[in-house]
DNA sequence: TCCGCTCTACTACGCGCCGTAGTATGACAA
DNA sequence: TTGTCATACTACGGCGCGTAGTAGAGCGGA
């Protein structure tokens, strides 16, 4: 799962905007500064649905895809963080780097969200 | 600072395999499995040091370079997790998604190193 | 019924990054 | 002086991504 482009970046970051799935036309509009062809939205929403990015359904007039992003933006960026940390030889040390290196107040977030991992916390997640 | 290839990650890896300054030559063997050019590997050694990821310095024969990883693997990996905690938009939210999806045994690691962070530590990072 | 609008599928092109390496050149050693 | 070794510079092909055009199908209005 590689990264994303600028673009393909600014679709996800609309469709992460909107909770609800959009269709092309709407994504045009909501990027409408970047004054984009319809054609190369649709390029990009059709790249990011081949990598698993985006999933599409059709819209109630049977022939218009609407797309919306497969992950929350976090957990996207929580996956990718974790691809990161593959890269370190040694996961434990890259883990005190990082820990060290964020800001005190993101410190305590992390410090309480870590408070109680593995606890009984009844939601199934990997 | 962009991501790397393939080949510049494993020349990388080889940079923080060693701890001491490595020339070309030295890289050329220690990749010889690979079976590249002497100069393939000085183009890709020249390419990381624009990149600032390694540094390099004249050898005693006043000709030959020898280059270094600018930093350690750790914290290029802690440095990439960063950057990549910097695409979320609220980035309390991806560090409990992150913090959850990391392995109880690593949570654990993450605990401890947190334990103290903006304590009376005296080091100075920041 | 025909026109035009809209949406989709498919194709294309340029650029920059990266893997890969050749050539030219200079220095040193035999 | 000739061969060896290191460097600097150049090159080329593939791929990802930004960008968009074209062709074709369906629908709604004149």
């Amino acid at each position: 799962m590689r990264n994303l482009g600028a673009l393909e970046r600014a679709v996800m970051d609309v469709l992460w905007a909107r909770s609800t799935p959009a269709t092309v036309r709407e994504v045009v509009t909501d990027l409408a500064d970047r004054n984009l062809a319809y054609t190369t939205v649709m390029t990009v929403l059709d790249r990011l649905a081949r990598k698993d990015f985006v999933r599409r359904e059709r819209a109630e007039d049977g022939r218009t895809w609407r797309y919306v992003a497969a992950a929350s933006r976090e957990s996207f960026v929580a996956e990718l963080m974790l691809q990161v940390l593959d890269l370190a030889g040694d996961r434990d040390a890259a883990l005190v780097h990082f820990a060290r290196s964020v800001p005190v107040t993101e410190a305590d977030v992390l410090r309480d969200a870590l408070t109680g991992h593995g606890r009984p916390d009844p939601s199934g997640r990997r």
